[in-house]
RNA sequence: GGCGCGGUAGCCAAGUGGUAAGGCAGAGGUCUGCAAAACCUUUAUUCGUGAGUUCGAUUCUCACCCGCGCCUCCA
């Protein structure tokens, strides 16, 4: 079966293609940057990192504009207690997003995007959803009166046709006719920073700047929006209210969300102690790729139990992949090629694939490749694994790790060189051959200790860095 | 209350109307000077509970129990 994804405004799941061309027009929620990321922001940007390059796997091209949102009550509120302006204080976590998610080798949307650096554009959205009624004045701040958008509802699934203005929500603190109004344009406060404008002094409200960036970069109707379960109600929802006001056309084709995580099967919080950013996980000393692989194995509308000992897990199973790999580097193996053996290794890479075009199932992608690597280990021991048979494993563990990305070690590699191993690898043999076996494991304990593993084989010694 | 998600072995976690993937951990074993790696055996007669539909349900329906998310800017 083709690509396929599961649609949240359909609430089901629906082959995907892309509306025009080859090129994926895919917008996805960033960061607002007021802190470093943590480990659940990271899950959603983990998710749309395998969905980017599974999409390019299966030949598309991707035109992805990620937002950076540096203007918001919280940025202005920390900047203010340091002292700095939003732009200073935000400078410092927009490079701080972008080294975290290189380090857990996110790749680059095509566009990172400023809300500050559209705020014309969104005075003129705004400015044309007054022209056409959905907006309403009150204090110099703009509201969008959700009562005039027939399908709001409709990503969310609620039905808010029995709100009325006034009814039951007191809502008289903003001047809102309807509890769900959302502010569009926030009129200037004191010792706030703000932007003069056609619309009166102020800043934007949140939601403005998704729907006008997504679609001046991106065009009316995107194929993709993905972000975190939480944003389905209200930003998303309202995403849908402005843009479709603005363009009468579909603004998503699909809405991809990812679910939550929690950490130890609870809620994570500052206050329970659980929060982590990667950077806490760095600084214990988990590598990169662990975080990612156990990030990425868990399907992303599965809430996902971040737990320490799933960090371990995570560690061994991709040791076990790079076991493998360095196996069928090192090994030497009989010639010819294993028909059998290649039609497996076909097979696998089917069902890899066949199970990430099921709405990125990475579990049941994991569970084939993890399948296939058995079954090789297993030939190679008894010797039915042939030289012929090396290239396609090798293109299937590629395959893998061009979504996974796992398994390249990011530790830092000072230390002894290649040569300088190999000679006391040499040593340690000559030591062996005199049975000096004391001799043989203290050379290979001191490498140890400088973060070489030995294995002995019987075509000899190989080595990995730890 | 409304909307939505989930409860599968010690842990993480796939999956299907026909009888339970994979990873980790545990136990035993093979191999090895030792170790590592790898492999083999073993760990759910059972998939929250009850009832129903069916020749047959973990998979469909209903009820219930439990956990969780959203319902004023939190991925």
């Amino acid at each position: 079966m083709a690509l396929r994804f599961y649609n949240t405004l359909t609430q089901q799941v629906e082959p995907f293609a892309p509306l025009h061309d080859n090129t994926v027009r895919m917008y996805t929620c960033g960061p607002t940057v007021y802190n470093y990321v943590h480990i659940g922001n990271l899950r959603t940007f983990t998710f749309q990192d395998i969905l980017r390059r599974w999409l390019r796997a299966r030949g598309y091209q991707l035109d992805h504009v990620m937002n950076i949102t540096d203007v918001e009550d919280k940025i202005i509120r920390n900047a203010s207690a340091e002292h700095k302006s939003i732009a200073e204080y935000t400078e410092k976590y927009t490079q701080a997003f972008l080294e975290d998610t290189a380090t857990l080798r996110l790749e680059r949307p095509e566009r990172l995007v400023k809300a500050t650096d559209h705020i014309t554009d969104m005075v003129e959205a705004i400015q044309k959803l007054a022209a056409r009624e959905y907006t309403y004045t009150s204090d110099g701040s703009v509201y969008y009166r959700i009562s005039k958008f027939h399908g709001y509802g409709k990503l969310s699934h609620n039905d808010f046709s029995g709100i009325r203005a006034g009814a039951r929500v007191d809502v008289d603190e903003y001047d809102k006719a309807n509890a769900r109004d959302f502010v569009l344009w926030k009129a200037a406060k004191n010792g706030e920073p703000s932007w003069d404008s056609a619309i009166g002094p102020g800043r934007p409200g949140w939601h403005i700047e998704c729907s006008v960036m997504a679609m001046k970069y991106l065009g009316e109707t995107l194929d993709i929006h993905a972000g975190g379960v939480d944003l389905i109600f209200p930003h998303h929802e309202n995403e849908i209210a402005q843009s479709e006001a603005l363009t009468s056309k579909p603004f998503a084709r699909f809405w991809l969300h990812s679910e939550f995580l929690n950490v130890e099967a609870q809620k994570m919080s500052k206050s329970a102690g659980n929060f982590y950013t990667l950077r806490d996980l760095l600084g214990m000393g988990y590598a990169p790729e662990v975080v990612r692989y156990l990030l990425a194995s868990v399907p992303y509308r599965k809430k996902l139990n971040f737990t320490f000992d799933g960090l371990k897990a995570a560690a061994t199973a991709i040791d076990r992949l790079r076991n493998f790999k360095l196996r069928l580097e090192t090994d030497r193996f009989p010639e010819g090629a294993n028909q059998k053996l290649e039609e497996r290794t076909q097979a696998a890479a089917r069902q890899f694939g066949e199970s990430l075009d099921d709405d990125l199932n990475t579990a049941e992608a994991l569970a084939a490749l993890f399948e296939y690597v058995r079954d090789a280990n297993t030939s190679m021991d008894s010797g039915e694994f042939r030289a012929g048979n090396v290239p396609s494993a090798l293109e299937l563990l590629n395959e893998f790790d061009r979504i996974f990305d796992v398994l390249r070690p990011s530790g830092d590699h000072a230390g002894l060189t290649d040569a300088q191993v190999e000679q006391h690898i040499a040593e340690r043999a000559q030591a062996k051959k005199n049975r000096e076996f004391a001799r043989a494991d203290q050379i290979r304990k001191q490498l140890l200790e400088a973060g070489i593993i030995l294995e002995d084989t019987k075509e000899g010694t190989r080595w990995k860095r730890k």
